[in-house]
DNA sequence: GACTCTATTTATAATTA
DNA sequence: TTAATTATAAATAGAGT
């Protein structure tokens, strides 16, 4: 899609997040797509660098855990 | 992307494995790619409706935890 | 940042083997 | 069934606003 680029980290900060933020919608919409028509729950996070939760995709039944004495985070599916 | 179709639960068992296992993988490619070019961390989860853990994707920092006893699954992020 | 445009590449539904 | 192929639609890099 797009100019052909190889796949490795974007160094210019501007290009990265311009990216980030291309990718992530789709990135969601295709986790939502994928959950609806096949019929399984996906849960998707991702992280920033700056540590901080850029987004998750879920079917209403996951949480998040923040945590923020311990460099730990926790995604919790319920699976009733 | 193929012919159109509109996004809901796909009926046929055979059809939707076909398009769960086709869509799973371009899912998986495309977090990796964000990951890698955004230099964020991505975790991606997918559970087969018979409760199965059917995937994820990771940074190799991630774990998955599948606890039999009680319908709770947990994947966490260790942070350092 | 957050949109728009569009040329190009990728993803994929349907089909065929 | 599982794996290719094909026809078509979606995603997106880059550039401009």
């Amino acid at each position: 899609m797009g100019r052909k680029i190889e796949i490795k980290k974007i160094e210019d900060i501007t290009k990265r997040q311009v990216t980030f933020s291309k990718r992530r919608s789709s990135l969601l919409k295709k986790a939502k797509e994928i959950a609806i028509s096949c019929d399984v729950d996906v849960l998707l996070v991702a992280f920033s660098p700056a540590n901080r939760l850029s987004k998750f995709c879920s079917q209403n039944r996951y949480c998040i855990y923040e945590p923020t004495k311990i460099p730990l985070r926790c995604a919790c599916y319920l699976s009733i």
